[in-house]
DNA sequence: CTGAAAGCGCTAACAC
DNA sequence: GTGTTAGCGCTTTCAG
């Protein structure tokens, strides 16, 4: 059988479809018996509005795009996991959309797709969200937004983040405790805000426990797997290797935890190392690795709840979120040989 | 600006609508000269068809679903980016639902999205696609969809699957080169039609060799990294274990790496360990993972394909796509001791 | 509180 | 080859 249509409904509850459309989009001004007769209708035919009409006729589509440019497979799926919980909630759909935020025409691309689909905003995550150039055209376009993790711009850029300076502060402190005096650094992408607070956290720490920051025990990582095993490497080559090393992220702590295997370096007696993010594969490893838990589908759940409430009310919404995350020790971190 | 409409395009180039469309759509009978005065016109004003009216006016939406439940993240990324590129290329946008496919009530939750969204065609992955019910109702519903690494019901419907059987047992045979003959298994999940093949693939091997397939050599698992490390604590805790151990997939193996780390054993030396999938995992543990490659996103992009031809053609194309999976050997395995 | 009428931008018959 | 005419199913005016 057939879908059946507004008309079927109107016809069924003896009303006319402007009634029924109220009714469905839980507008005011409807007698309650009214709404009742047509809610009965409306669940006896198992009538669903049709997105495409609606999104012809209306101004929205309820469907909203998700926008990355190669993050980790793990980060991704926490995030789309999120963001599709609000958006079912809500009776929205999601389109995602992978692509290269350094590719030329990128900015057109978007746009030019936010305008095909109808879409009625967007969420970024990092790096197109710490993206100038894309942020500039999303705003010249007038498409809502929200941003997750992104770089603090300082414009009105409604965005959700979480604490994570205070994190790689504790992790820092964590790391002390036991002793560790010597903590070499695996920054993340230079262009990510998170990793750019990481860091910060990681200097504040030292610097609260009277240390200097040495410069030799900072290296710069791109948050992959390898990015880390190289900045492992010229760490642990020093004259003076560190005890500890606090990686920006998990992949490049375990790109570290690889490279310790390698050099016949045995972890925790010899080298600690920790995280960031608390991916799968950190207690996939030996040893399991000690890192922050993030919360990313929370912050997804809740940037997917702020773009929708952009999208039913304020026309401008300054919000900024934080969601706090969370330390967690495993077998990685211990007493300073 | 507003965006342009098929309207704008018409009175720009000279035209009526019709044959913008038809330019539009690639369809024939525009005289050449005609069409190119339309193209013209569509660049310059930069027009893209609206999404939503062309759904609702036509029978099409040029919109896919891709259905799936509680993957791997790198899996279902995979499958993401495969059957993306494909509806790209197509012009087709995707929508994606990840579900619980035991959940009552699933059936009509697929349904009523697809009708909801007026999706063409949906993509299944496993176990979605193995789930008789699932299948039964989407039949029934008269959508049209293609499976991806599905059970052989011996029905007529389109998947895309590899040659699990053939790859399980080239990594057998590869394990008796090394003079390994007592190699215990790790089953995946018993629903899955590739978990099945590659158990096949492992017994014909075996029995190729010359070789008993011995019952206490293979234990049931459930794809998970936690079901790998049970099922490799049983198997090396038998009172004549195995001197290798080839999982149904990665997770399994890297969770059977682990034990063997836990265990104090020693690897490859005392104990030779496969995996299947070759997902990033495999290279980020240590010792790196003897494992088979599988083309998951080929298989995606290729499903994709088939699934966009039915919709464009053949109101019923049997076909099943086989695509070739390829041995990959790092250093979890080497001769036996 | 409720309904009638007019489109949203496009495709599908059918005419020319 | 090309244009004309109806809708697709819904939301939005604006009247009652």
């Amino acid at each position: 059988m057939p879908r059946a249509t507004i008309d079927d409904v109107a016809g069924l509850a003896g009303v006319s479809i402007k009634t029924v459309s109220r009714v469905v989009n839980n507008e005011p001004n409807v007698r309650q018996s009214t709404r009742e007769k047509v809610l009965g209708a409306v669940r006896a035919l198992n009538y669903r509005p049709s997105a495409p009409a609606r999104s012809l006729a209306g101004d929205r589509s309820y469907l909203l795009g998700l926008l990355y440019d190669n993050p980790s497979a793990n980060y991704i799926t926490d995030v789309q996991y999120g963001v599709l919980a609000s958006c079912r909630e809500q009776g929205y759909d999601l389109l995602i959309h992978p692509c290269d935020c350094q590719q030329a025409g990128i900015c057109e691309e978007i746009t030019g797709l936010v305008g095909h689909s109808n879409m009625d905003g967007v969420l970024l995550t990092p790096p197109l969200s710490d993206s100038r150039i894309i942020v500039d055209a999303l705003e010249r376009a007038q498409i809502p937004f929200v941003s997750i993790a992104a770089l603090q711009t300082g414009r009105r850029a409604a965005g959700v983040v979480t604490d994570d300076r205070r994190a790689a502060f504790s992790m820092t402190e964590h790391l002390l405790s036991l002793g560790h005096s010597r903590i070499g650094f695996i920054c993340g992408h230079p262009q990510h805000r998170a990793m750019a607070q990481r860091l910060e956290g990681y200097r504040d720490a030292l610097q609260a426990a009277g240390l200097a920051v040495a410069d030799s025990l900072v290296v710069q990582g791109y948050n992959s797997f390898e990015s880390g095993q190289a900045g492992a490497r010229r760490l642990l080559q020093r004259k003076k290797p560190p005890s500890a090393i606090f990686a920006g992220n998990d992949d490049m702590a375990a790109g570290a935890v690889m490279v310790a295997h390698q050099m016949g370096i045995r972890m925790p007696a010899e080298l600690s190392i920790a995280g960031f993010d608390d991916i799968p594969l950190a207690r996939q490893i030996w040893p399991t690795l000690t890192t922050v838990q993030q919360p990313i589908k929370a912050m997804a759940q809740a940037a997917t709840q702020l773009l929708i409430g952009i999208l039913r009310a304020a026309p401008r919404t300054d919000i900024e979120a934080v969601i706090p995350s969370r330390l967690i020790v495993r077998e990685s971190t211990a007493v300073a040989g």
